[in-house]
DNA sequence: GAACTGCTTTACAACGATGTAATTTGAACG
DNA sequence: CGTTCAAATTACATCGTTGTAAAGCAGTTC
């Protein structure tokens, strides 16, 4: 049986709460009973029971991250460091998956409320912020990523931009027909919803049609599918641009299995940098940020927010970079 | 304010029993008495604490899942199953990242006992299972992966036997100078120890001496960096083993850089068939074993410990299979 | 030596849910 | 109508921790 305060207590010779008073540190305790108490807790191995701890003041120690799907490389990526944030803060993290379905979202705000978490840092991926909305009350919670709304914290990069930044980089290069996968009309993610935004805009600016792939699942494999297909359906254009290196991963390999080669035939771009973007071959062009920061700003207002609940919802943008690689060394049809 | 078992109970009229008895539905409740309490508990929008249930029944409703890295794609892939798994068996998953260091390790065994956790999975990495063997009082623990120890319940794929037959395959396809790459003398990993051993037993078939190069990081960019070094000090073997999928993408961007081209210069073969691995160019070759499976029985058998603690220590090994890509189509100096 | 000070330690209650055992309710029977 | 018995409901205690408020205890001061 594991020991309580009160076994500690009794060995020490002391009440409970002056077990608690050393164990928290916050109650001063004369230098001798601190000692035996202290001794007493190595002796029995005292580990305190925090349900109990959780019951009584209200707090569990634990946040929640809650992201669309973990096997994703971005996703593991930013795992990794909230997880490292987090432990060093003295926090726990639940993982909770919600498969892009707002239902999910919003069990997650429930689960919130029953106390088992402290706080949220949560990465929506529908549109409507629908489940923010109702003027509940929300517990803490940290949005990361593309949501419109102003009820919440939140941390981002500012996704037109980069989407228009990454574009007319293509343009620069030289690149004319430029085709977009992974936004479109009927995207409802809010990513892939600004994304397109971004890239319509340096199109438009330099007076050219814009082209679109519309493919909701923003996994290698589908993306590698859906630009199989229109590889299949139409010439080769001057570039794609992924609005996610899962996305580009699949796109490089449909493209390098149909013969054609990257960048000499085609360029290719992709948008989150992540890991394996570099060790691709070619290294893939993409929209870099600093993932360790921008999770560790999530951590940070996350915990403010925790402190402080009446605090004015707040925005961050993460800055963010292109990072050019193989895949867009040469120009086509220069 | 949340409502609690009171509240519900006062609004209802009857006991705070009587609502536990209802949201439990194990003791039986009179339909009439059912129904208003049910109606109470939508009015006031109860949830029940889980912190004081958890003090109650000595239950959390969380399990842990320990990842050395949780930046890989291998981690994640895991993280994804076992978080899909327990959600629908209605657990929630803490994440926690060990980083490969006992320490951490053992913090685990720590915080279940802490209640924190009702069980834990653990992909532990360090060969010596010190952090088990001291007869100490275990919490419910299934490990994943490479372990020698006959202490806990495991599930793991037979490294060796993969290893041998990823290296007899190479053999077969008529490579003759394999190098293997993450495991050796030095190796401080199981996984890297057993996938050595593996190597070394198909080598020692065919007659053929053994070439290791040791990477205590199994990651991609220190997989580049160790097999860059051995490109620029060496000439090009036929073929390079790496013991994960991640230090293969490193080692295809070291090998292609330097100019040589993959399969036709050299094959390259990696282990664990990671998402990534099919869309890298060449695909890859690689050990596959069905990771949502892995993940399953990891999490039923949790579940099973959980529920009898006195069941004796289990193994399982899940089947795996070489899958042949791009990576090692052609023969070298054949 | 009594009264006062400031510090340490204590007893007690409370957090919310639920098992236990006792009580109430209602139905069925003689 | 009174009794018996099963089923539904209740009061109470408890899980382990910690805040509150009161008590204890030195050491000073007058």
């Amino acid at each position: 049986m594991r020991a309580t305060v009160k076994d500690v207590a009794r060995r020490a010779g002391v009440s409970p709460k002056t077990v608690s008073n050393v164990v928290n540190g916050l109650v001063p305790v004369s230098p001798a009973t601190r000692k035996r108490v202290e001794l007493a807790l190595q002796e029995l191995e005292y580990v305190p029971n925090l349900s109990a701890r959780g019951l009584r003041n209200g707090r569990s120690g634990l946040i929640a991250l809650a992201l669309p799907k973990l096997e994703t490389a971005y996703s593991a990526e930013i795992a990794h460091h909230v997880v490292e944030f987090a432990h060093e803060a003295g926090w726990s993290v639940q993982l909770e998956e919600t498969g892009s379905e707002p239902v999910r979202e919003h069990e997650l705000f429930v689960k919130a409320r029953a106390h088992q978490i402290d706080g949220l840092i949560l990465n929506p991926v529908v549109l409507e912020a629908s489940a923010l909305e109702r003027g509940m009350t929300l517990p803490p919670v940290v949005l990361i990523g593309e949501v419109e709304q102003e009820i919440a914290d939140r941390v981002a990069v500012d996704s037109v931009a980069a989407a228009r930044d990454m574009t007319r980089f293509l343009l620069e290069r030289g690149h004319r027909e430029i085709v977009s996968v992974g936004g479109g009309e009927r995207s409802v993610s809010a990513a892939g919803h600004l994304r397109s935004i971004g890239y319509r805009e340096a199109m438009a600016e330099a007076g050219l049609p814009t082209r679109e792939i519309e493919e909701a699942d923003w996994a290698p494999a589908a993306a590698a599918r859906a630009i199989g297909a229109f590889l299949d359906a139409h010439p080769l254009p001057d570039a794609f641009f992924c609005f996610t290196d899962g996305m580009a991963m699949g796109a490089l390999s449909a493209i390098t299995s149909r013969g054609y080669r990257v960048p000499q035939d085609v360029a290719l771009a992709g948008f989150d940098d992540i890991d394996a973007a570099q060790f691709l071959g070619p290294g893939l062009t993409t929209v870099s940020f600093d993932k360790r920061d921008f999770a560790g700003r999530a951590f940070t207002m996350l915990v403010e927010r925790m402190q402080d609940r009446d605090l004015e919802p707040r925005l961050v943008i993460v800055g963010h970079r292109i990072v050019e690689r193989g895949s867009t060394r040469a120009t086509v049809r220069a």
